[in-house]
RNA sequence: GGGGGAUUUCCCGAGCGGCCAAAGGGGGCAGACUGUAAAUCUGUUGUCACUGACUUCGGUGGUCCGAAUCCACCAUCCCCCA
């Protein structure tokens, strides 16, 4: 269940309460794709990172190493050593993803596999059962996320597609939530939004689905291609027909202006694979901006990534040290980095809820929402 | 003492008379990264007054219209025989 503490605009300060915890929103959920955070961060790692949810994938733990499996060690929580909340993809990105290798039909999408080149057919059914057997707190339904841009018609019937998919997800998840075999029996689904750049679509697409009684509803298929100001844009456009009772969920997005945006326009979870692949490519986010620690400029910097910061890595490690690392190609360096950035989004999120219940979430977003996105000055 | 082979731009290494400021790696420098086929990808890497000019391929001299490429000597390194 979904409440909601305090409001300012359009922004929302929230608490879903799940079987594997309370998850305060608005909240950042950290990806571990295939059961850990890529870089080296295990479970009780993401909790010293003020990690609320962790995300993981079922494309890529259903080929790897198999859903099946994780059912009968437990499920992907007790497999992978996190005992909070879980939030699964459905594959539907992948079908943007890996689209040089798949196939859609009514039915569902026919993948080749990018690890050994198997044929893996998914539907809403297999997505569903995929995602039951790894027993995580949220399901996401199975959709089609489309390239931005995309033409008219073809998102006009991809999106009427995915409508009928998320009624078999729905049915298919009742039926696998009574099974005795069935881990995780309270598993929510959240419906997608799709429609590409198109706000007539989005909105006929988000009134078709509101009505269909999920947990929690997302917008999917945006910073696929299109400018920011197209995505906020869509945003603005769809939100209003987004059920204010549920979670709202920004899939994939973003920078952290991105998501301060959002956040200012009504959306309360957020996901994004930038946090740790920048890191891993040595790029920091701090309250400055964006740091390239491999640049020569911090060969002799003594100083920690941000002085002002809590997180393992600034507490123990220069810039020099870091940027070391990383020329060294050294995994601590990533993983370092990785922690970094983790726990600047995690504090971004926590700093965008206090604000809001203090009333001063406007004023953050002011000061912020530009700021965050400029590189690391030179002066400092 | 005798015979043979090498020496190329930061490093390794291709080039063997004009299309060579010189392939390809590595390293350096910079940029990108948005529900992760991503420890990946892109650009750049002699100098400058940069759609052009200048200096560079161990050194010095030479052959030729033209040399990193051919010749002579010198230097350094490696291998083989004594």
């Amino acid at each position: 269940m979904f409440e909601i503490l305090h409001r300012e605009g359009r922004a929302r300060r929230g608490v879903l309460t799940t079987v594997h915890g309370v998850i305060q929103t608005p909240v950042f959920m950290d990806v571990g794709t295939c059961g850990v955070v890529k870089g080296g961060i295990s479970g009780p790692d993401l909790k010293k990172l003020n990690c609320q949810v962790e995300l993981s994938n079922t494309y890529h733990l259903h080929i790897r190493p198999g859903d099946r499996l994780i059912h009968d060690l437990g499920g992907l929580r007790k497999f992978m050593n996190w005992d909070g909340p879980i939030l699964t993809d459905s594959g539907g990105f992948q079908v943007f993803s890996l689209a040089k290798l798949r196939k859609i039909t009514e039915e569902g999408v026919r993948f080749q596999s990018h690890i050994d080149g198997a044929r893996i057919f998914m539907g809403p059914e297999e997505s569903m059962q995929i995602q039951s057997n790894l027993a995580s707190t949220i399901a996401m339904a199975f959709d089609e996320c489309v390239a931005n841009p995309s033409p008219y018609p073809y998102v006009k019937q991809s999106v009427e597609r995915t409508t009928r998919w998320l009624e078999r997800c729905i049915r298919e998840m009742k039926r696998l939530n009574e099974l005795p075999d069935t881990i995780n029996k309270e598993q929510m689904l959240f419906g997608i939004n799709q429609g590409g750049t198109y706000p007539d679509l989005r909105i006929d697409h988000m009134k078709r689905i509101s009505e269909m009684g999920c947990d929690g509803y997302a917008i999917g298929g945006l910073a696929v291609g299109e400018e920011a100001q197209e995505m906020y844009e869509i945003i603005d456009a769809v939100e209003p027909y987004m059920p204010q009772d549920r979670p709202r969920y920004l899939m994939g997005v973003g920078t952290p202006c991105n998501i301060l945006e959002a956040v200012h326009l009504g959306v309360d979870f957020f996901d994004c694979v930038m946090p740790s692949r920048n890191a891993r490519h040595g790029n920091l986010f701090t309250w400055h901006g964006r740091m390239n620690l491999i640049n020569e400029r911090y060969m002799r910097d003594d100083r920690p990534v941000d002085e002002n910061c809590g997180c393992p890595t600034c507490r123990q490690f220069s810039r020099a040290y870091l940027r070391h690392l990383f020329k060294a190609k050294e995994a601590l360096g990533m993983r370092a980095a990785v922690e970094h950035n983790l726990y600047f989004y995690n504090e971004l999120m926590q700093r965008i809820r206090d604000s809001l219940e203090q009333g001063q979430f406007e004023a953050f977003y002011q000061r912020y929402h530009i700021a965050l996105g400029e590189k690391y000055p030179d002066e400092l």
